[in-house]
DNA sequence: CCAGAAAGTTAGCAGCTACTAACTTTCATC
DNA sequence: GATGAAAGTTAGTAGCTGCTAACTTTCTGG
């Protein structure tokens, strides 16, 4: 079953040139966690590493040292990781194969939008290049997952523009959903049950003083959302 | 990413029901092999189980050790690993997760057959139970794999009776080939050439002296093999 | 039966990844 | 600018999985 070459520690003063390193399931989640953090600027911070991954922040310390030793991650001290070229094109490649494994379970196996997340997330890490660019292929290379978020190309870009959230809408203002988050099947749950996904218009009717809930029309029904879960919601 | 429920030590006496407890990928490929050699009748020495994972033999007395302690495998001491029940149960598992896989990717996504074995050999440890039996919906529950390998059922039953193979056909005989290992893809890439693959009829014309090299017809082709070759045509 | 070979085990080491506890640095606020 | 809180790091521990080296047990063939 292992087919194993075994994985010597094999020590390089540059760290390989380019052809895609073994990493561990963790290390490519750490990635992928940092490129999420730094697309809103900064450094990734430890303890927002710690949070995502649910683990402490001590742990994250270590690890962010590994990855820098490969290359992967620059970081200076007390103040956060940033990805390398090579990190963060590897992050974009697992978000490919999340987002077309995604894509591929929910046309192809008819998996419900809100829990395709989870097994995404472990085959992820298991799959082929040449397994993703099949999928990729019989779907006829989707641009957006279901949720509706960019799929990175194969070579490596995304057109990532940052959207607006329901919260930002201006009271009467319409726009259309354009995006979500994959990671909470309850949510995700709510939301379909309030018939608000990916592609339908929706209006924001009111919003309560002091960040209270907001009030919003998607198609002739009113609903009543938090504001933390009008956050979650993109538009356009 | 990880939706990560710590994995505590959690210590029992008698190592939980029966509901499927977390495993790492080596453990459960030792669970596979232990299996695979235990099909032979004997219980699994130590020096096969590490040739056939490509590790030291040192490595497995610790490893079946950490099986027997969470009561996978029953060992006695130089004298080889056997599996439990619950060992057995989760063998044939992963041993129908990795059939299904084949069966798809070589269904669905148009995979060779000499290539599948090890993409299914790293997503049988990634797939949720849920997955294997949404692809086994879509291909109809077949009974067996590409390779003519039987699928065990998902209740963990298997009908894998013992075959004859090529080589101990007697000369003259005509027989179908019924099945053949999927794990060496050059080994797979030449039968197919050759036309020899499961469902096709041969028929054994001659056998060199000496165990050597044995002459068989497929269709009206007639191909000459090396016993090694023939001992992994499997045939009924 | 007994000696050498083969098989199997233990001991000690290393790297990974996580933990807690204790310490250091940085930040925010007075 | 000092000071306490927050953020981050190091040190030490633990389990997993592999390794090699050295030792023990079992087998095999004279």
């Amino acid at each position: 079953m292992p087919s194993a070459k075994r994985t010597k520690p094999m020590r390089r003063g540059i760290a390989s040139g380019s052809a895609a390193v073994a990493l561990t399931r963790q290390a490519e989640d750490y990635l992928k966690t940092i490129y999420e953090i730094e697309r809103n600027g900064d450094a990734a911070a430890t303890t927002l590493i710690a949070a995502r991954l649910h683990i402490a922040p001590a742990s994250v310390s270590g690890m962010v040292r590994r990855l820098a030793r490969q290359g992967l991650v620059e970081v200076e001290r007390y103040r956060g990781a940033r990805l390398t070229i090579r990190g963060r094109r590897r992050a974009l490649q697992m978000i490919r194969r999340h987002r077309i494994l995604e894509s591929y379970l929910v046309t192809r196996l008819h998996f419900g939008w809100d829990g395709v997340h989870e097994e995404a997330e472990r085959l992820e890490h298991a799959v082929s290049p040449d397994l993703i660019e099949r999928m990729a292929a019989a779907l006829g290379h989707p641009a957006v997952d279901p949720h509706g978020a960019p799929i990175p190309r194969a070579d490596g870009t995304v057109d990532d523009m940052r959207l607006r959230t329901v919260g930002d809408l201006a009271v009467g203002r319409s726009a259309r959903v354009a995006r979500m988050s994959d990671r909470d099947p309850a949510l995700l749950r709510y939301l379909g049950e309030l018939g608000i996904r990916p592609g339908v218009s929706l209006r924001l009717v009111d919003r309560a003083p002091f960040e209270g809930p907001l009030t919003v029309a998607v198609g002739r029904m009113r609903h009543i959302i938090g504001t933390a879960v009008a956050r979650q919601v993109y538009v356009r």
